[in-house]
DNA sequence: CCTATGACGCCGG
DNA sequence: GCCGGCGCCATAG
């Protein structure tokens, strides 16, 4: 397959732990991607290519749910979030340096 | 081939 | 610490 980069990005998100977040540039930096750009592009086409994979636990640098108009409904991705004891004002994660959850953490190599 | 756009992020003011 | 600008890479037209 081509867009290997996705199956990549795609497992890397189902590493990522309940109730921790972690942002665009540590996946892409992870994965050596070279682009942020690249990941949210990947997960845009998620839903349609991998819609069990919880994206929701993916934002942006400051917190933000910047692709929680990509969810089906768009509030779709707080709830998924607020349910794993991840809490959102504003659309943004609340103690998001302590919610953060590094990719690298995870590998431990 | 070239231009535009996007779930982004860093840098300089 | 906020704002504007630029770089980044993949896909669409």
């Amino acid at each position: 397959m081509k867009k290997d980069y996705y199956h990549q990005i795609f497992e890397l998100v189902c590493q990522i732990p309940e109730g921790r977040v972690t942002n665009y540039g540590a996946i892409a930096d992870a994965l050596a991607l070279g682009s942020a750009r690249t990941v949210g592009y990947a997960l845009s086409q998620s839903h349609q290519i991998a819609p069990l994979i919880p994206a929701h636990r993916v934002v942006n640098r400051k917190g933000e749910l910047s692709g929680r108009h990509h969810f089906n409904p768009p509030e779709r991705m707080a709830q998924l979030l607020e349910a794993e004891g991840v809490q959102i004002k504003n659309h943004t994660v609340q103690d998001f340096d302590a919610r953060f959850w590094s990719p690298l953490e995870g590998k431990t190599d």
